[in-house]
DNA sequence: CGGGAGCTTGATGGACCTCAATCCCTGTGG
DNA sequence: CCACAGGGATTGAGGTCCATCAAGCTCCCG
């Protein structure tokens, strides 16, 4: 990795210092990444080929089809997050992965992963903890869908993607740059593109959040939380192992 | 662990061939099991205790309970399931799990786990391919709920659910016995109580599915993989490390 | 200038929710 | 033995949220 800020390494040091040794091996970890373009898939669902994604630059967003051509997005993978985990234990993906927009990636392959493991466990446990936190939060997208309502919804998505986002630096304290566009947040939250916007209008008519020019501003965010049920997570504490 | 089937060495005996050693450090880990009565709480959401726990009998579920008073329950944990494997290393739980019926759990310490990670590490990745293979449920029921309407997403549900239990032998081929009421089931789905009972009227007329006196039985497997979208995982490969 | 991607708005209908009531079964106490 | 309570299942009526269909808009880019 060279020229540009190392995402996961940043997130991981919100959870605990990394030595000089495992910062080197993350380092080499990522050292030859890939370019990938807009649109393009990652990984396909059944997939076997056994390996991880350290996203470095641009968003992803991991999703399944259903037989009458509905997708459901699961997740907005972004910088410093890590892709594919679970198909290294499952042998198969179990959903398939896709750049929403031009990309740099590193590809783990299984074999690497798991001497990670056996060699620096505290490096492990921390990648661990990262990816804990993102399967918290798929939780929290179940119980989104499936008990919000459609601006509840929305509200608690944007509040979530600014934490995620921020965590990395790459969002303000109520701001930052999102590329989805209505059709994919559709996806996401379960709703039509049509209703989708008819909610963006809601919100930002309330003065609670606006979406415009890749741009999200959460104007609001006392009223945000409030409307969304929002609670923050705070897990900021050190390992003590 | 005495005088029953111990469900975690069956499931996972499926994964990866279990050493005696291995075998032995499994059985002592569930060597002091807890009685815990129907409808007991046993982790609160945000809950500091960090343990996880072994499910021995019984049905549990996990959930999150909203501010309006809604639930949504993320999953029901059955014998031979480990929860609460994330609060380890999140430090807190992201979510509650009580007991559904009178039920044995033991419960295990977070120190407890991490050594065995670090003594037994085979051992430990085939616990996380049994947490993998939970989460992997997790997002099909993300999609199940945001994607699929209600009829598709009780049949599906319910062939899951006749998944998981035969892999601890507590299902036949297209029956189970099952302790979840039509309460208990709109709040996993998503749905109301009422339209539960629509629901499963409908699918018992069309001759897929009855749910009468605590068992489940599929009377048309084929259709109910078909209107569910249904496919099955199969992971039964051997690890190969 | 044309075309496409994305956003916006209106009208209509359907899937599912809410409220309300009834019924069945089982257990419990008099 | 019967009365009664309570959990659970069932059914109906009416209303709401959101999907679908249809159309027009804006902006950007070739």
């Amino acid at each position: 990795m060279t020229g540009h800020e190392n995402y996961l390494v940043r997130k991981i040091s919100t959870f605990v210092d990394l030595s000089v040794h495992e910062l080197k091996y993350l380092s080499d970890l990522q050292s030859s990444p890939i370019r990938v373009k807009k649109g393009r898939e990652i990984v396909h669902e059944g997939q076997a080929g056994q390996s991880a994604y350290i996203i470095h630059e641009g968003w992803a967003c991991s999703f399944k089809l259903l037989p009458d051509g509905g997708r459901q997005i699961i997740t907005f993978p972004i910088p410093g997050d890590c892709v594919g985990l679970r198909s290294i234990l499952l042998r198969t993906s179990d959903h398939s992965f896709s750049a929403l927009t031009d990309s740099l990636v590193s590809r783990i392959q299984a074999a690497r992963m798991k001497d990670l493991f056996n060699e620096l466990p505290r490096l492990g446990a921390a990648i661990l903890w990262a990816a804990s936190r993102d399967e918290a939060m798929v939780v929290e997208h179940l119980v989104s869908i499936g008990r919000r309502n459609a601006m509840e919804r929305t509200a608690h998505f944007l509040l979530e993607l600014n934490d995620r986002l921020q965590l990395v630096g790459l969002a303000s304290n109520h701001s930052f740059a999102c590329p989805l566009n209505q059709y994919v947040l559709a996806d996401a939250l379960g709703l039509s593109t049509i209703h989708v916007n008819r909610v963006l209008r809601l919100l930002r008519e309330r003065g609670l959040v606006t979406l415009k020019n890749q741009m999200v501003v959460i104007q609001d965010m006392a009223g945000m939380k409030a409307l969304a049920g929002y609670v923050n997570r705070d897990d900021d504490e050190q390992i003590e192992q």
